[in-house]
DNA sequence: TAGATATTTAGAAAAACATCTAAATATTAA
DNA sequence: TTAATATTTAGATGTTTTTCTAAATATCTA
């Protein structure tokens, strides 16, 4: 959970995964939108693979980045138990 | 957004999230459950009424906090929006 | 296999962040 | 008004994060 929300902290990997959202990208690709450097970017993905918030996949010389939108559920059930007053504590939450 | 997700990012910052989601707290009584300094939790505190994650009101020689949930809005917005592949981009997203 | 393209790893520098101690401010009670 | 309690502000310090350049790795093509 710590990782997740330290990787949705930093607004280029924020915009990282609103490109993604549309369609999947070669990591050059998504380089070639900011005005950071390759491996600074390439850096943002790797902390955003950690967080599992995208998957990687060779294809050719290329990496493709795609969006993986399983871990958005426990970022859903976070919020959804914060604004609750009512729901009860769960186990393992909190880190 | 950008101060809403910094501010998330913290471990403590969200511990306290949780706290006062069960009912609101002074400032003291936060701090005490913490092992960090009150200076410590008083800039901790500072960022989340920064980002409106909760709000504060004196109440004698106390500062009482409370969670302000309408901001979670926000937050599952940009969720639902990454989530959803057909949804449209919408005016200033992205800061 | 050699050269070109795509991406990552390593290591360093700069910026941002969390934390601390000491001092300041605000409120209450004696 | 003085002392006590609650909280914040200021300024310093150590840690984490972001970013860079240079070099390494992997794949493809001629």
């Amino acid at each position: 959970m710590n990782l997740l929300f330290k990787a949705l902290a930093d607004p280029t990997r924020r915009q990282i995964l609103e490109q993604l959202r549309i369609k999947d990208r070669s990591a050059g690709e998504i380089a070639n939108a900011f005005d950071i450097t390759k491996p600074s970017v390439s850096h943002h993905l790797a902390l955003l693979k950690q967080a599992q918030l995208v998957m990687a996949h060779r294809k050719g010389q290329s990496i493709i980045y795609s969006l993986n939108t399983t871990v958005f559920q426990d970022l859903l059930t976070w919020i959804y138990t914060i604004k609750d007053p009512h729901s009860p504590k769960k186990d393992g939450e909190g880190e």
